[in-house]
DNA sequence: TGATTTTATGTAATCCATTACATTGCATTG
DNA sequence: CAATGCAATGTAATGGATTACATAAAATCA
């Protein structure tokens, strides 16, 4: 505790250079802002955090003297007393994936309409890196958590997760989620191909540990059995989102001498590699074999041919998201609920009908 | 995978959610373990921090209630304590652009091997937002900050401010910065197109805020200046990195009847949009126009044609930068540095040599 | 005017973990 | 055996802000 302060205030010292960078006092705390201001350090707190709570001539001197100093409150002391953050996680397992960044930008508008702020962290799928960020929660360094991955990450709290699942959910938990109706969206993507004359529609499948992916698969078989079409096994790859996934689920399929005159991928990225799979193995897109993506990335539309592909209201999802999780954030007994939107089939140039001569 | 949610279940338990964390018990603080455990807070803290200080026996025992009641210290009062979080922030504008995906990458190995934890911030090149996110560091919820933007917020912290600058620089600030020779690329790639014969040179420049945009211009010119062609301005236009901005700009220079054979991007996303606008205009790409990106995105090898760029070394920018800011954060005193790394021309199929005919 | 409410401010407890310093007991050494 | 050192643990101060409660002064009311 220093007897410094009154020092400092002196009238004398106000004539600075303007040229250097206004160095910075070194006033960290509430108590320092106090004896200089000479009011108590509870005045100071409430000048910064309701100031209607104090007479007009102290708060003015208490802000004049708080930009004077630059003087900005330990956040960590502040939340430690309030045992609130205003923080929230995103965790997304790749930020590469551009499907994500408009998600994000969803949760961060509705963020900040709420007062909240978001930081991202990314996960790479590793548990370990998800346990990681969700002690933030446990370690009270963030308020919530909105993970778009199939797992839920253990946090020792009492009572509800401060957690809500976008974009993917979690089989028979309580946590809330927002996604889309996954089985109906594969299923309008694979009656098209069938409208447009497709019998032999290959699937190239996302990890089967993701329930979204599962049902992505269940609408492709129910689609083909609405069109009384056999799903033929040896029709479906497994790929891991990745564009050279889907480069390499064409290439076994082709290697196998199965024939099939388009491609459903459970990702717009697997759709990449695989148009591109095939335009290098001479066939032509969309003439030879039509190819129908998942998500409709920005990119899609920049492929050649552009993409078809099913649209997620991704911007929806991310809102939706945030709102859900504010909403238990403040009310840890609202019940969980399951929200799912819809997808829309974007028609565009990578599909055609089946040529006859096939 | 994961039938460990079904295992989980027991008979008598339907209540319980099937894969959600086991039952939080409510021990929330060092005080309650300690009182459990029969020991002081300080034995408990240490056994938690520094374990050799502690008796086996009692470290054990420790552990086990730890263990049993789900306890996680809480990481506010610990950093309050302690003056670090190990914990810093990496500032992008946008998410969306899959160059900086790598630089994370690196950024994220050099944290974990040194016990960091990286939090993303997208700014959308927006000050507030930067500020906001800067404001965490004086208020002390992290330690540092990478920002990937021409602009270093302002801490108002005594001292060295923990800032790092990756990819980008600020002229003559004392902030360290990691960033490639952004003339010399950019020569490099011109060069390129001077020998395979093109003249008429278009470039598709950056915002001029940035002062790596102005190098890379400064490299075109220079470059154009080596072969002896006088740089027509009408052949630049200004675009703001997005696939758009670069149909738009080849949209402008034809429809100001300019002639050009070959066109230089400032990054692979304005290429993108160039190729597309070109071959919309029924121009062939390399056959009519030569067509060089900036950055090597994950995507340039899968355009159509794959994509002739130079490609910046991410992740060692990234880890270069983190390294630095370790640096930085033990020793504040360390004298500010500019890192520039080379990058290199990666020839694909959007160049070829000037058609003779033209 | 005296009583009561309202407004402005102060004092001190509190959030929770870390750690300097203090204490205890035991082993080692001369 | 006394002196010394070390290991293990405890007590209490500390970090910085918030806020319940207390008090003083001013405004309102009867």
């Amino acid at each position: 505790m220093s007897g410094e302060g009154s020092k400092r205030k002196r009238p004398g010292t106000k004539g600075e250079p303007a040229n250097v960078a206004p160095q910075p006092a070194r006033v960290r705390t509430v108590k320092e802002i106090a004896t200089i201001a000479k009011v108590s350090v509870a005045t100071v707190s409430r000048a910064l955090q309701r100031p209607e709570l104090v007479s007009e001539a102290t708060r003015l001197r208490i802000h004049e003297v708080v930009k004077r100093l630059g003087y900005t409150p330990n956040a960590l002391a502040r939340n430690l007393r309030t045992a609130r953050t205003r923080l929230i996680v995103a965790l997304l397992p790749d930020i590469t994936n551009p499907f994500f960044s408009e998600v994000i930008r969803g949760i961060e508008q509705v963020a900040h309409e709420n007062g909240y702020s978001v930081l991202l962290g990314e996960t790479q799928s590793s548990l370990v890196r998800e346990q990681a960020y969700a002690d933030m929660v446990a370690g009270r360094q963030a308020d919530g958590i909105i993970t778009m991955s199939h797992r839920v990450p253990a946090i020792p709290i009492d009572g509800r997760l401060p957690v809500v699942n976008a974009c993917e959910y979690v089989r028979d938990s309580n946590i809330s989620s927002v996604y889309i109706d996954n089985v109906a969206a594969a299923g309008v993507a694979v009656d098209y191909l069938v409208t447009l004359g497709h019998r032999d529609i290959a699937f190239i499948a996302g990890p089967s540990s993701s329930p979204i992916c599962v049902d992505r698969e269940q609408g492709y078989r129910l689609a083909l059995q609405r069109a009384s079409v056999s799903a033929d096994p040896a029709l479906t790859a497994i790929g891991d989102f990745s564009i050279e996934a889907g480069e390499r689920a064409i290439e076994r399929l082709l290697s196998q001498g199965k024939s099939f005159s388009a491609v459903f991928c459970s990702n717009d990225e697997m759709a990449i590699g695989a148009m591109r799979a095939l335009i290098s193995h001479g066939l032509r897109v969309p003439e030879d074999v039509s190819v129908v993506g998942f998500d409709d990335i920005r990119f899609a539309r920049y492929t050649s041919p552009p993409l078809t592909t099913i649209a997620q209201p991704k911007n929806a999802l991310g809102r939706e998201a945030m709102t859900m999780l504010i909403e238990l954030l403040n009310d840890p007994e609202v019940p969980p609920r399951k929200r799912v939107l819809s997808a829309d089939l974007v028609v565009r140039g990578s599909t055609a009908p089946r040529a006859t001569g096939r």
